[in-house]
DNA sequence: ATATATATGTAATATTATAACATCACTTAC
DNA sequence: GTAAGTGATGTTATAATATTACATATATAT
């Protein structure tokens, strides 16, 4: 099982992570052979910064702020396209916004635990949900290619309960 | 394991089927105490007709074939939450669209398989998964409320390899 | 230095969804 | 049977998300 549920839920040193995380995807694009460029680099730190979703006119505001120049829908969106290409950012379809992918490069098929409440969004991969998933299907003579997994409910920190881990 | 597979794959009495399903879901109104006008009743047959999933738009314009005046998106949409509300349509978010439920009233979590060719959408539910989520959540310390699961790939008809079943 | 491919700019618009307020239609109580 | 109250729909406008088409700019390789 992997999962950035502990980088998500506690407390981390925000700025290490994020560098070693865009030190990374400069690696990952070097290796395909495609560019990084200033605008998709921005996009991809922001999807990665506080673990919270932001949908493309978010992003844009945001860039807004940093850039000197307003940033138009179309550049967002191919930006975000190129990420998600690389598999460095993931879709989050119920709530229509992106998130940066805690373990890109890994070959792995996600569940999206969002939180109700703060909505960060960590990650979980387990191959099993896969298996059985795969078992599933295969009964209904269904050939399973992907997956979509959002899970809604409370993060450890807005649980009232018990805030342990 | 729940499913309506064969239902969605298989040739089957179109009529007869709805007729059942729409006789049904009155009860389910009746017992709820709320009202299955006609135009709610017309969206939630086009929802179960074909078992494919459509998109508000889309049900606005077939609507306007069957009935004289055209309907408004408002309209649309609020057809759509309240059979949503009372589990007699599921949401894809995937697609942006809309099917009827095969099982309503059952308390249940699903898992929708979506052809990618043909575009039918069949509804798995398997107390398996939803085990295994609560087991996966649990020991990151998130609290479960509810899921979206959805799967791509070929449904067997649209699968080249066999077509049995 | 030029040709090619890649990336972004720009304007317009498509698609999906909702807000705000008016009207209509059913239900219930009197 | 009518008025009051609730629930449903009509109407207009607009918000939010996403894409198309075409022009321009930037980088890369020859």
């Amino acid at each position: 099982m992997l999962t950035n549920a502990r980088l998500v839920y506690q407390p981390h040193d925000q700025v290490r992570i994020l560098n070693a995380a865009i030190s990374r995807a400069h690696d990952i694009c070097e290796a395909a052979n495609v560019r990084l460029t200033p605008t998709r680099e921005a996009i991809l730190k922001l999807l990665w910064q506080g673990h919270q979703p932001m949908g493309a006119y978010q992003l844009q505001q945001q860039l807004a702020k940093v850039s000197e120049k307003p940033i138009a829908p179309p550049t967002i969106y191919r930006a975000i396209e190129f990420l998600i290409d690389l598999g460095l950012v993931h879709r989050i379809h119920s709530l229509n916004a992106y998130i940066g992918c805690p373990f890109p490069s890994s070959e792995h098929s996600n569940i999206f635990m969002i939180c109700e409440k703060c909505n960060t969004v960590a990650e979980v991969s387990d191959k099993r949900v896969n298996n059985l998933l795969e078992a599933i299907t295969d009964k209904v003579g269904f050939k399973l290619h992907s997956q979509t997994i959002e899970l809604f409910g409370l993060c450890p920190n807005c649980e009232p309960g018990d805030s342990d881990e």
